[in-house]
DNA sequence: ACAAAAGTGTTCAGCCTACACCCATGC
DNA sequence: GCATGGGTGTAGGCTGAACACTTTTGT
């Protein structure tokens, strides 16, 4: 990050994206640590450049962050009411990494600009939590994935900021599934119905789950997938093009 | 309008407000024509303080736009793909008025501001048509209320966003009407059933409309009202406290 | 008595839920 | 054959739409 680049953002405008990841049949987000003594998390967040949109400017904060391309990503809400600003946590984190801060090639200017009361623009996406690798930016200590249960306590309004953004991502879901790579290529009914009881957290009835998902119209049902198990051996779906 | 102002306004982001009118039993949208040579409309915008968050700063966008104060707004949608600016409209509009610039104390400056590029939040409301008082600012030729069939050319992306407005008006009204005051105190049946009809521009029968709404249960049944005519007198209903 | 419009009741179809049953597979 | 889990069928309940009917009011 160079100094000179916030003369190419937008001022006062950031985009706070609610990374939901899909592993082990659980429903997770992704929140990077503060590097603070306390224990305090961020969600992901980046500034809009003044030649890119702002759906551009999310799906590049959420690629620098995680490494992944071409991820679907859906606006929600935006944030903006005041007080709204990270004025002390900034402060706290520069003044512990004063070692840091030169190696970096951050400087006061930078911090100053930061310190600014933000509107913030909120996107949520979906994704395979394992092919995520995560970058670390220098306010962050570690990035890991969080269950929703387990949520920590996140700077400003940052935790309502994942709640509004799981509110959003379970109204669309019917509409969006199919957008989201989360499955492999080739899925059965039963693993499309786990990805559905993580993201809304409770179980479905497979005969009706699999009763809406074809009335649905975008499943195409291919051939079946013999697993060696001592049972009938399930059909194997793709999403219509 | 102050120069000073814009000192004191988040820098490229602005208020769109969709502001929606009903007036004899229809659905219309206040818009400002420009000061131009061609026909032009816009929606009525503004700017965000410094002190003041969003939600503040669409009220009060609307009161100064409308005189009406304690409106419900809803945010439903932020615009912010490139390229989005008024760089002609304004330069167009400045030139041809170049004899009311000094006159109302707009300089240069303010206007170089208003040609960049601007990331725009959406609001839309509903408000008693005849209660508008509409005032003019520097950049309009007159301020009407359109039918939303007969909706004119509006700059950049306006009509996608009066559009976007309606569904979300849409979408929110069983939940949101009774905190839109365009009905007087006590209403009938009929009179709610009317603002539906205009709100989605379709008929509702009678009957199911009126077991629908009782439903809700957010009506309060009062008195009859006698109008005089020759058939059974309706009820009066008053939105619960 | 009658016309006009408000208000109520009732049936029908569609949708989701829940329970029961049948089918393929490997041991 | 039998346990296991996939897949299908069907009855019950809820919701919303359409139709028919009753009630109230002023002329």
């Amino acid at each position: 990050m160079q100094v000179s680049d916030i003369n190419n953002y937008i001022n006062q405008v950031s985009i706070d994206c609610v990374i939901f990841g899909y592993q082990n049949q659980k429903l997770k987000v992704l929140a990077p640590k503060l590097i603070l003594k306390g224990d305090l998390w961020a969600l992901p967040s980046g500034f809009i450049q003044q030649e890119e949109g702002i759906d551009q400017a999310a799906a590049r904060i959420l690629e620098e962050r995680t490494g992944i391309k071409n991820v679907f990503l859906d606006q929600f809400h935006v944030f903006g009411n005041v007080p709204r600003t990270n004025n002390d946590v900034i402060a706290k984190i520069v003044d512990l990494n004063q070692d840091r801060v030169k190696d970096v090639g951050l400087d006061e200017t930078y911090f100053e600009w930061l310190k600014q009361r933000f509107i913030s623009i909120g996107y949520y996406a979906l994704v395979n939590a394992d092919e995520v690798v995560p970058t670390l930016t220098f306010f962050d200590e570690s990035t890991e994935w969080y269950e929703l249960e387990n949520l920590p306590k996140m700077v400003m309004d940052h935790n309502e900021i994942v709640a509004k953004g799981l509110e959003a991502l379970r109204l669309n879901f019917d509409n969006q599934f199919t957008r989201f790579k989360v499955l492999p290529e080739k899925f059965t009914m039963k693993e499309l119905q786990e990805l559905y009881e993580a993201v809304y957290d409770k179980p479905f009835r497979s005969n009706n789950f699999q009763k809406k998902m074809l009335d649905l119209n975008v499943l195409e049902r291919l051939e079946k997938k013999f697993t060696g198990a001592a049972n009938k051996a399930p059909y194997l779906y793709r999403f219509k093009a």
